[in-house]
DNA sequence: AGATTAATTTAAGTTAACTTAAACATTTTT
DNA sequence: AAAAATGTTTAAGTTAACTTAAATTAATCT
């Protein structure tokens, strides 16, 4: 019947891949609150149905599958997302929460009339590409993590995680929003934590906050 | 967990009892699609818990908290279908099953946001009342399902019934419309099918049909 | 009233998706 | 190369929500 739960074992492992982290049962077990001898068993069902190929210590990895099937999914999660705040007005960190909702419950036909009322979005609200009907991701400029950023190099916000409420939060009222320019003044040995120049204003950003912030990489 | 199951059965209830109908488990079961031993099993749960209390043979009745829950979960079940209607501009005979999946998958602060959105609806578009935020419920004119309605008579469309599809498509082709003036002009006692005026056009309407529109009551 | 029909419940079993606790395997550290 | 730490699987059990088949009970018909 309903197939909810695989389809968020699929979102994970995908957002996980796509992070080019290495996806293995524990982090999987982490973004979903569950045990890990549940995702052996999940990962059991997924491997004989084709959908995931799996070493242990090695990773997971999607077959095609299980891409496909999780490329829609996504595309229904970021399709809402960008609907929830554009045209319901939701703000910025609740749109995730809600979208993991609704993104099961959505016919292929709401969906596709939703990217129409919205022009055909390429890119969500955190700044993640929007998976096109035919399967094909929207290119994104090259990035890196904010904590990598030189020294004194300015660039722009290309992308946000957006696992966290409490992150997005801190964000939104910082100002570090999508496309916002900032430049790093300063970086502190002892914690990884930098300085950046926002709008004017000085902030003071730790390594955790840095590595979920991504900018346009300029070389 | 999530409650989709039991929400679905109070559902049914509810809207049972809002046609005044007995509801019996044999009636649930057939609209959720499930044996009747699944709803005698649920029924345990549910009068154990005091959503509802339940005698044989003599129908379900929805207690305050089981009343309360349907009245949220119907709620939000029709601000979704005015919304898909309305503002995604889904067709009419699809915004029931559309609905039915996005009812359990939000959150309150989204259905009071379309709400807004959609400035306050009082009736769905097959004019069924959509629950307010405290509970209550707009009130309707009085309606006397169409079978009824005199010989020579007119009267205007006031709701339809909206579980199936096929019926909503056929009333949708023939102009059979919330708010729509019709006329009866003729009764077959044979089969009990009548012969309506609409748009200046007659149509032939059998019992079935006939019993699940709605017309306003004037006497 | 007794027979027939319809509604309901019981009994036993299945499946998906989890849990905890213990065992086992691999990687990393010393 | 051990020892320790980390990651993974197994084993056994739970719960919700169903199923079919058989038994029971109530309502309706003759
Ligand atoms: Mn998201
Ligand atoms: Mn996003
Ligand atoms: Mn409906
Ligand atoms: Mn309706």
């Amino acid at each position: 019947m309903s197939n909810i739960s695989k389809e968020d074992y699929l979102r994970v492992i995908y957002k996980g891949l796509e992070e080019s982290r290495m996806v293995n049962p524990t982090l999987v077990a982490e973004h979903l609150n569950i045990s890990n001898a549940a995702v052996t068993d999940m990962l059991k069902k997924l491997t004989k149905e084709k959908y995931v190929s799996y070493t242990p210590y090695k990773g997971i990895q999607l077959l095609e599958k299980g891409k496909m099937e999780a490329i829609k999914l996504v595309r229904r999660h970021r399709i809402w997302e960008t609907f929830l705040f554009k045209v319901i007005g939701l703000p910025w960190y609740k749109i995730d929460q809600e979208a993991e909702n609704l993104e099961h419950s959505s016919s292929d036909e709401l969906i596709d009339r939703l990217e129409v009322i919205l022009n055909y979005p390429e890119f969500d609200p955190h700044g993640h590409p929007i998976p096109r009907k035919d399967g094909r991701i929207p290119k994104q400029k090259k990035c890196i993590s904010l904590d990598r950023l030189g020294i004194g190099k300015v660039s722009a916000i290309q992308k946000v995680n957006d696992h966290s409420e409490e992150l997005l939060m801190f964000l939104y009222k910082s100002g570090l929003v999508i496309n916002k320019k900032l430049k790093v003044t300063e970086k502190r040995e002892f914690d990884n934590s930098i300085v950046v120049l926002v709008d004017n204003k000085e902030l003071v950003l730790s390594e955790k906050i840095s590595k979920n912030i991504f900018v346009e990489d300029m070389r």
